[in-house]
DNA sequence: TTCAAATATGAACATATGTTCATATGTCTG
DNA sequence: CAGACATATGAACATATGTTCATATTTGAA
């Protein structure tokens, strides 16, 4: 049983990954690592949220920037919390399948 | 990379566990099934908020719900949030380990 | 240095969300 | 059935949060 402050920190993440544009810039620099307007253009919104969202998500070191130049490229900042990604993938991919099937 | 649908059913999932009073709610399941309002003592919180969260819990089904007489029983719906959850347990250990160390 | 490109930041706003209070519903026992 | 116990639900409210618009900051090139 982790701690309060344990329990605070996993829900803090948790929150992070839980809003869809959020997790669509996690899930989309998983591959390999990804600029910011990059980022813009595929999700189809504005520099200034992406940019915005890039902040909190460095913060919690879910992400981790590395500047190139002009841009900085945003990678995961951790294995554990890609693995758990992963992790989530699977489960949805699963999860639809089942209810589907019958 | 998961389809628009899976991303967005991911992402509740993970707003759903990204609140602490839910998450808190959650991890007392894991265990054993436990009754509500022994939730709401062991949390220190109202038996209507307990009961408002699990609602939500039930409907993602991340919990489920088991009556025995006038109580209801909740506890983990689904293995894999239970794995993903002891995931991020095991996170939240480390990377605590880790800032503490240096 | 000056300009443009790339990113970051701040303020403002509409909406979503967690919590509380009151009350309804369901369930066992006398 | 009546009454107590356990849980669920609805309305109301204060706050948090995602998004936009405007602007600042940083970096490379001419």
């Amino acid at each position: 049983m982790p701690s309060e402050d344990q329990t605070n920190e996993m829900a803090e993440m948790f929150r992070l990954m839980g809003d869809a544009t959020r997790l669509r810039i996690i899930l989309a620099c998983q591959e390999k690592p990804v600029f910011v307007n990059e980022l813009a253009a595929r999700l189809g919104s504005s520099q200034s949220l992406i940019s915005h969202h890039l902040r909190l998500l460095r913060a919690a070191r879910i992400l981790k920037a590395e500047r190139h130049g002009k841009q900085v490229f945003y990678s995961p900042a951790d294995e554990h919390i890609s693995s758990m990604i992963a992790g989530m993938v699977h489960h949805v991919g699963e999860t639809v399948a089942e209810e589907a099937e019958p």
